[in-house]
DNA sequence: CAAATCCCCTGCAGGC
DNA sequence: TGCCTGCAGGGGATTT
């Protein structure tokens, strides 16, 4: 999946085709596991509405519409949002005279390799413009898509911990308190901080030195520090590359990130350490694969 | 509580 | 070529 760098850019892609758009239909796919409320009720709640900001916390977007509901998205492991491609100079006339603040580029839309609409496209959203429609596609249905009335609370989002982008060694000390859980584990979890997954978390470990199997609470505070640091260092990192581009992740306009030629550990078992030659290990920790390089992180 | 396990679903790569 | 197994950016429910 997308994780926070991954989901940052799919909001900033998104935004502009969504803001201050009327919803005129939803289309969806049947009822599944992927829509936490019935399709057919997030259809009618959404018609008619408008999304006025597109928000993020941790890998959650979050749509706020003009009436107080807000319509909440994860895309899981293999969720993709994304604008149709306009064929037709007809659609792409047709966006230029809706009210968008700004406009994505013509450039944009010509892209080689965008995702397609098809059977695994759970969210068709058109607009009364008459424009390019929005696109929620999601093979594995690991991803969500939840419609909150004005008000209304979800333990997904109130749980959540501090957005991984705002990580302090405040926050990551107390968290380790007491924990003999792995610090890695500790770090995927999502009400400590939210939006690290397991690339990142590997990787912020190698950057910060430490072991993924050290147990939380061993950590000192100097530790905690720089782990902080490392973790908010390598998101930014992979933001400002567009993220990770492995397996099916693309940028919705079709374009792949930038940062998995940065991995460090990710993925590289047995090959060398680029820090020390040492090759990278790979163990299982909490059901999931871990990188490491056995020399460098202590 | 915290920690570990199992499960949801589909597609692909690699081994035989 | 084709079948079979394992594996995958996530997270929630259940068990221990």
């Amino acid at each position: 999946m997308p994780e926070l760098p991954e989901v940052e850019v799919v909001r900033r892609h998104i935004e502009p085709w969504l803001l201050q758009r009327k919803i005129s239909r939803v289309r969806t796919t049947p009822a599944s596991y992927f829509f936490l409320t019935p399709p057919a009720k997030l259809a009618r709640r959404l018609q008619g509405r408008s999304v006025n900001t597109l928000t993020r916390h941790g890998k959650y977007l979050i749509a706020n519409l003009d009436d107080g509901s807000r319509l909440v998205l994860h895309l899981g492991m293999t969720g993709q949002l994304f604008v149709e491609c306009a064929r037709s100079s007809r659609s792409v006339a047709a966006v230029k005279h809706a009210p968008h603040k700004s406009q994505p580029s013509e450039r944009d839309v010509s892209s080689g390799s965008r995702p397609q609409a098809d059977l695994h496209t759970h969210l068709q959203i058109e607009f009364a413009d008459a424009g390019p429609k929005v696109f929620f596609r999601d093979v594995r249905k690991f991803g969500k898509a939840l419609w909150l009335a004005p008000k209304e609370t979800d333990s997904r989002i109130t749980r959540l911990g501090v957005d991984a982008l705002q990580i302090t060694a405040e926050v990551l000390q107390a968290a380790t308190y007491a924990r003999s859980t792995a610090i890695k584990s500790l770090l995927l979890d999502q009400t400590v901080l939210a939006g690290v997954g397991n690339i990142y978390a590997d990787e912020a470990l190698f950057a910060a030195r430490i072991n993924p199997r050290r147990a939380a609470k061993s950590l000192t505070q100097a530790e905690c520090r720089k782990l902080a640091k490392a973790i908010r260092r390598v998101l930014e990192c992979a933001l400002r590359r567009g993220g990770s581009s492995i397996r099916d992740y693309v940028h919705p306009d079709g374009e792949g990130g930038r940062y998995q030629t940065q991995h460090k550990v990710y993925r590289r078992q047995g090959k060398p350490c680029r820090r020390c030659q040492t090759p990278i290990r790979r163990v299982v920790l909490g059901q999931r694969s871990t990188h490491f390089c056995p020399l460098c992180q202590i």
